[in-house]
DNA sequence: TGCGTCCCTCACATGGATGTGAAGGCGAGG
DNA sequence: CCTCGCCTTCACATCCATGTGAGGGACGCA
């Protein structure tokens, strides 16, 4: 598919994709006359992409993560150099943090919600 | 306490305590001299700041959902106007979503390492 | 008194993700 | 053939969190 399609359905600017494309994050081909062509799996790709980068990721690192989750979960031992196993871990760990500090919020604000809420339903 | 001692607990520059209580974050009184004097309970306010914008909130959003977030579980139904509870709700899911693209992502990490420090190990 | 360390405000700079628009090529339909 | 919509690249602009430094005041200690 081309850009343009490929921005409708996942609901992102044709110039981000030009951008994490840019970034090393996707890599369509290109038909013979210079137009981007995307294969269907790139659609999950930039909406995992996009939730990644929404969750507070930069580029940078999406780009090492990404590899390693490819759906044959064939492993490339290639990439696994020691820097790399690293920087996994210390990924691995950031995320954990954000899950639970998102997760302690949400359920403080979910609280909240149920208790205005309540009173709302009852007063 | 002054800037320098939460700046080191917290583990913050001076500048972005400064940038906090600007955007409205927290709001440190003020010693004779001028200089910002900060509760003890600031220590975990600016960790929770921190860890919100680390997940990808921007302070806009930070500061609404805050004062929801009170230790003294007390609801002020005073800011639960209707726009204020769809924000509220709209931020809840999208954290929800969030934690749930980290978790996945996390846990597809966590599987590609156990599958390589295994490999390494056995090999 | 002077020096060092903290604090203040102000302001400009940077980096990353994103917006916007110009200038032009390709291809389908009237 | 012309026009319209989609594509290309390039480049400058914006927002936000953060860095950095200048210029100066407050306080404590030798």
């Amino acid at each position: 598919m081309r850009i343009g399609e490929l921005s409708e359905r996942t609901g992102t600017p044709r110039r981000l994709l030009r951008y994490y494309e840019e970034q090393g994050l996707i890599l369509p081909d290109r038909c013979a006359n210079g137009y981007r062509a995307y294969d269907e799996r790139l659609v999950d790709r930039v909406l995992q992409i996009r939730g990644l980068l929404d969750a507070g990721l930069p580029t940078r690192i999406i780009k090492q993560i990404l590899p390693c989750l490819d759906k044959p979960r064939r492993i490339h031992f290639s990439d696994a150099t020691p820097e790399m196993i690293t920087t996994l871990k210390d990924e691995r760990d950031r995320m954990t943090r954000r899950i639970d500090c998102l997760t302690r919020n949400r359920d403080a604000i979910a609280e909240y919600l149920d208790a205005v809420l309540d009173n709302h339903t009852t007063s």
